[in-house]
RNA sequence: UGGGGAGUCGCCAAGCUGGUUAAGGCACCGGAUUUUGAUUCCGGCAUGCGAAGGUUCGAAUCCUUCUUCCCCAGCCA
C-alpha cells in the first residue's frame, strides 16, 4: 500500500527542528523502556529503548474525530515514521461520564484508515489513560505527603471566587494548610466513597496568586461516582486533565507530547508535576515535553464538537457520517482518501501562527490523489436525447476507453455506441455563447471514443426545454480507426447509450455552509448553512458502472470524483456520491 | 489595564545563533501538449518580512516603543 510510501518530504517546522535537534544532542539515547508502560522501577529494568522518539494521539472518546484531528494524528505518527520512532494511540478516558466505548471503536478506525498504526519494535501501542488510575493514586498520595497537594472543602462557587482574576490574585482556601496527614486520610475517604460528589477535592498547592492562573492550586483529582466504560465502578474519584495528562506521557515514556496552543498555559503545571514525582522518584528522566502548534482552521466549515453535535441532533445533516460533515466518517463516505489527507497535512504545514486554510486546499489534495487512483467511467448527470439519425436502428458497436489516461497498463473496456444516447444537456446550446466549443446546430463535435457527429436539428418541449438533438455521423471518424483524425473538432463530449446505460442515483453535493467563515462577526453560524448543499439526481451510467462495490472510485470524465456510497450502495444497485469536481478552467 | 502566544506574497509556510538576487507549496497570470475546457509541462509572480525608531559595513533575523489577533478565571479535555 502507498499508505507506508514516503510522501514527499514534509516541509521543516519548527517540531521537526526539535525532534532533529534532540536527536542529534541524544537528549532521549539509551533510555531505558520495559516493554510497556510503567513507573521509574518498572522502566529501570528495561533495556534501551529501542524507539528514537515517543509520540502520542490521545483523544478523549467522547465523540467522533473530525478533519482537525486528521492534522495531528498525521503529525504524530508522521513524526514516528520519519523519525524511527513509535507514537502511541491512546484513549485518554479520565472522564467517566462523557466517554463511550462506540467512539473508541470509531476512533481507532479512522486512524487505520488514514494509514497509521500502532504496532512498533514487537508489541502494540495502544493504551487507555484509565489503566493508568493506580499509578495516578499513589503520585497523588505522594504529593500530598510531599506537602505539594491538600484536600480542599470548599464549595465549586467558593474556589472560583477565591479564584481571583485575570487582574487580581486569588485568596488562598482556608484549607490550604491543613496538615498532609489529614489531607491524606481525606483523601483516602474520598477514594473509599466516604464522602458525596462535590463535597471536597485535591487541589495542587503551588501559588494563588500566581499570574498563570493555571498555577493558583489547580484542581486535580474529584469525587465523581460514574461507571467508567473500563474500570466500571472501581473508582469513585477521578483525575482531572491537567494531573493525568503528564503522568500519562511519563509513564509511556514519551519524549515529545504535542498538543494544541490552548494548553499552552498548562506547560509550567506540567512541568511541574513531572519533575517532583521525579524527585519523589515515582518517575525517571529523561521527563517528556510538552510542545504546542496552532490548531487548524479550514474555511466553510465548523470543527468544533459543540457546533457538529448541533448539526447531527438538529438534523441538518443525516449523521456523523454524513458526506457534508467535516467528520471523518464523513469524508470516507464522501470519498475524500487517505491519501489525500496525509498530503493536505504536509502541504498545510504546522506551525504556532492562527491561521485559516482555504477549503480548496483540501479539494486540490484530494483530486490529485484521486486523479492518479480513480478508474475513468462515463456518467451522464443531465441527460438530453442524441439520436444518430443515419445510424442504423437495433444496431449497437464497440468502443473503447481506456480506464486511465496515465495508466495504459490498466487496460481499455468496451462501451456500446448505439443510434439512441444520452448526452449531457450543457454540450449542447441552441445560440452558443463566445467561446463555446460543445454541440450548436450545424456543428461538429467529437463522441468521445467513437465518431464525429454533425448537429442537424432539435426538439424542445412546450416549455422550451430542448429533450431531444438530432445528428449525423462521419463513418470514417471512429476513435481508434486510420485517419480516425482527419476531421479535427475542438468539442469532445461524453455520452451513454440509452439501451446500455445504468439509471442511477447519484448526490451531487457542495460545501454545507455559504460563508468561508460561518457565523463570523455576529452572524449565527446556522443561518450561513448552504440551503442546496445536496442535490440527489437520476444519471445515466455507463453499464459497467452497476457492479461497483461501495468505497470504490472513479473519476466520471469530465465531472468529478465520485464514490459508491458505503452505506446506501446494494450489490448491483451502487449510488454515488460526488466527491469532488474536476476543476473547470472555463467556468460554468 | 495580569499572564501566555502569534503577526513573512491572495492562502499556507521555510528562514529568525545577523551577510549572495526572502525557500517551497496552493492560488493566480501567460504559453506548450492533450479525443477529459482535466492531467502534464514550461515561464511569470514579495526592493518586501505588522508599524516606527535604533544598533551595525550589513537586519525578516539584535534592541526599543507601538499596533493587531488568539488563548487562560470547568470539580471539561
Amino acid at each position: 500500500m502507498s499508505a507506508d510510501k514516503t510522501p514527499i518530504a514534509p516541509a521543516s517546522n519548527f517540531i521537526r527542528n526539535i525532534v532533529e535537534r534532540d536527536l542529534e544532542h541524544g537528549t532521549y539515547a539509551n533510555r531505558p523502556w520495559a516493554g510497556a508502560p510503567g513507573d521509574a522501577a518498572q522502566q529501570a529494568t528495561g533495556t534501551p529503548d529501542p524507539a528514537k522518539i515517543r509520540t502520542r494521539f490521545p483523544p478523549e472518546p467522547n465523540g467522533y474525530l473530525h478533519i482537525g484531528h486528521a492534522k495531528s494524528i498525521c503529525l504524530n505518527f508522521g513524526l514516528a515514521r520519519d523519525y524511527n520512532g513509535v507514537c502511541h494511540m491512546r484513549f485518554d478516558d479520565t472522564n467517566p461520564e462523557k466517554e463511550e466505548q462506540e467512539y473508541v471503536d470509531s476512533i481507532t478506525d479512522a486512524v487505520q484508515w488514514l494509514g497509521f498504526g500502532w504496532d512498533a519494535f514487537g508489541s502494540s501501542h495502544l493504551y487507555y489513560a484509565s489503566n493508568y488510575f493506580d499509578f495516578m493514586y499513589r503520585a497523588a498520595e505522594y504529593l500530598i505527603e510531599s506537602g505539594n497537594a491538600y484536600i480542599d472543602q470548599q464549595t465549586a462557587d467558593e474556589m472560583r471566587a477565591n479564584r481571583g482574576t485575570l487582574t487580581e490574585p486569588g485568596k488562598d482556601s482556608p484549607w490550604r494548610n491543613r496538615p498532609a496527614a489529614e489531607s491524606l486520610q481525606l483523601f483516602r475517604e474520598m477514594r473509599d466513597g466516604k464522602h458525596a460528589d462535590g463535597s471536597m477535592i485535591l487541589r495542587a498547592k503551588i501559588d494563588m496568586t500566581s499570574p498563570n492562573i493555571n498555577l493558583r492550586d489547580p484542581a486535580i483529582y474529584r469525587i465523581k461516582r460514574a461507571t467508567h466504560h473500563n474500570t466500571g465502578d472501581k473508582w469513585c474519584i477521578y483525575p482531572m486533565y491537567t494531573f493525568a495528562h503528564p503522568v500519562e506521557d511519563a509513564l509511556e515514556r514519551i519524549t515529545h507530547s504535542i498538543c494544541t496552543l490552548e494548553f499552552e498555559d498548562q506547560r509550567p503545571f506540567y512541568d511541574w508535576l513531572l519533575e517532583n514525582l521525579r524527585d519523589g522518584g515515582l518517575i525517571s528522566d529523561p521527563l517528556p515535553k510538552q510542545y504546542e502548534f496552532a490548531r487548524l482552521n479550514l474555511t466553510y466549515v465548523v470543527l468544533s464538537k459543540r457546533k457538529l453535535i448541533d448539526l447531527v441532533e438538529g438534523h441538518y445533516v443525516s449523521g456523523w457520517d454524513d458526506p457534508r460533515l467535516p467528520t471523518l466518517a464523513g469524508a470516507r463516505r464522501r470519498g475524500y482518501t487517505p491519501e489525500g489527507f496525509r498530503l493536505f497535512a504536509d502541504r498545510i504545514g504546522v506551525s504556532k501562527a492562527d491561521s485559516w486554510i482555504e477549503y480548496t486546499i483540501l479539494e486540490d489534495c484530494m483530486r490529485e490523489t484521486l486523479n492518479e487512483s480513480a478508474e475513468r467511467r462515463i456518467a451522464v448527470l443531465d441527460p438530453i436525447k442524441l439520436l444518430i439519425d443515419n445510424y442504423p436502428d437495433g444496431q449497437s458497436e464497440d468502443c473503447f476507453a481506456p480506464n486511465h489516461p496515465l495508466k495504459p497498463e490498466l487496460g481499455k473496456r468496451t462501451v456500446q455506441l448505439s443510434k439512441e444516447l444520452w448526452i449531457e444537456r450543457e454540450d449542447f446550446m441552441e445560440e452558443p455563447t463566445k467561446g463555446y466549443f460543445r454541440l450548436v446546430p450545424d456543428g461538429l463535435v467529437r463522441l468521445r471514443y467513437g465518431y464525429v457527429v454533425k448537429c442537424t436539428g432539435f426538439e424542445k418541449d412546450a416549455a422550451g426545454n430542448v429533450t431531444t438533438v438530432h445528428s449525423e455521423y462521419l463513418p470514417d471518424t471512429k476513435s481508434g480507426t486510420p485517419g480516425a483524425d482527419a476531421i479535427k473538432v475542438k468539442g469532445n463530449i461524453h455520452w451513454v447509450s440509452a439501451a446500455h446505460a445504468y439509471a442511477a442515483e447519484v448526490r451531487l453535493y457542495d460545501r454545507l455552509f455559504k460563508e468561508a467563515h460561518p457565523g463570523a462577526g455576529d452572524r449565527n453560524y446556522l443561518d450561513d448553512i448552504n440551503p442546496n448543499s445536496i442535490n440527489t439526481i437520476t444519471a445515466q451510467l455507463e453499464l459497467a458502472l452497476k457492479d461497483a462495490k461501495p468505497e470504490d472510485h472513479f473519476q466520471f470524465e469530465r465531472h468529478g470524483y465520485f464514490v459508491a456510497d458505503q452505506k446506501d450502495s446494494v450489490t448491483g444497485k451502487p449510488v454515488f456520491n460526488r466527491t469532488v469536481t474536476l476543476r473547470d478552467a472555463w467556468q460554468k
